[in-house]
DNA sequence: GGCGCGCTAGACTGACCTGTCTAGAGTCGC
DNA sequence: GCGACTCTAGACAGGTCAGTCTAGCGCGCC
């Protein structure tokens, strides 16, 4: 997180963009509050970002992002196809137990907006990333149909981030990473 | 849904609710909008349920009905165990293949609410009953860990729910269905 | 017949929303 | 010194929101 007096204005509202959008969901978080959070002009808001949606989504975007970064150095740091997958639940599992943990902001995010927006094509572009992320590992494993087990691992990933918010499960990500070895091993049979 | 003509107002209100919340979402969808949509007055409402919040509340407590009645039904059909499992997942597959499928009512209403009112509230028991419709047959099968398997259901669950909304995948369920037989086998061996 | 109750229609309040606009402060290169 | 630029502070417009209140209608029950 950037520091407030130096960073720029464009910093400081992505900033407290993330922090509320994400805390309090986009729709019940005005301009007013993000702008008073970073401590700059609205109008500085609105001629960088031009509006509230493009707000919104650089907020994803920045989101996409990091957990970019956390995942795919977590599946670099794994070294065969098995243990990547296995890695993106390990990761998911430390993002869960953070406090604070509210569950996918790309859910969130397009459950209040529009199906059309920027804001779903957002969550498309992340959903397309992270399906990968399971289908590459996927094929390098051999098994029969790579793509069905990669949508099957990105259930797993969705289900657990939906426990760990809304049942409050901690360990709702191992769990998920027991199942998806049983998947990986069903696979391979 | 009931007649518009002949039906209560209270009726028509949470007919009319359960429309526009479902497709537009909580927030964007004004009390205006869902009194005129039912053709009753507004005082009706206010006398009726009290707030907006209790509306909803009562549209999620009738949701969580349906689903129940659709979801029990289906496991008395099936006469395993096993069976009854798969059922709740073919169950699904109708539910996502539908028009107007867009998610779990209750994971786009609690992302909308405070953490700590009506909605969260209704939310918890709706998946708290859930939960209990997987564990129910996987204490039958005798595995092990009979509420790690039921857990581990309800993610594959979720995260169909969330495929067949966010990446319109139709066939979301039918791959969750698969996957459940892979985390039943497992559990049994 | 008359009373009460549930209902309708809609004005109204006060708050909050996004987005625009004005006016001016500070800083840079030249 | 001067213009260009970026920023701040905040008023303002136009709309929407939840929720309250008044006034009156129609129907069933006593």
């Amino acid at each position: 997180m950037s520091d407030t007096k130096t960073a720029s204005a464009s910093e400081r509202l992505l900033d407290a963009a993330t922090e509320l959008f994400y805390a309090e969901g986009v729709h019940s978080v005005g301009i007013d509050r993000v702008i008073e959070r970073a401590g700059v002009a609205k109008a500085s808001l609105y001629n960088t970002f031009g509006s509230k949606e493009s707000l919104v989504a650089a907020y994803l975007a920045r989101r996409h992002e990091g957990t970019r970064e956390r995942l795919e150095s977590a599946v670099r740091a794994a070294t065969t196809p098995r243990e990547q997958i296995l890695a993106i639940f390990e990761s998911q599992a430390r993002t869960i137990a953070e406090p604070g943990f509210r569950g996918c902001a790309f859910m969130a995010a397009s459950a209040e907006a529009p199906a059309d927006g920027a804001v779903s094509r957002a969550s498309r572009t992340y959903r397309a990333w992270l399906r990968e992320l399971f289908a590459a590992p996927a094929r390098e494993l051999g098994v029969p149909d790579p793509d069905a087990l990669a949508r099957r691992l990105h259930m797993l990933y969705d289900g657990a981030s939906v426990a760990g918010w809304m049942d409050r499960d901690r360990g709702a990500a191992d769990d998920a990473r027991a199942a998806a070895e049983a998947l990986v091993d069903a696979a391979l049979r």
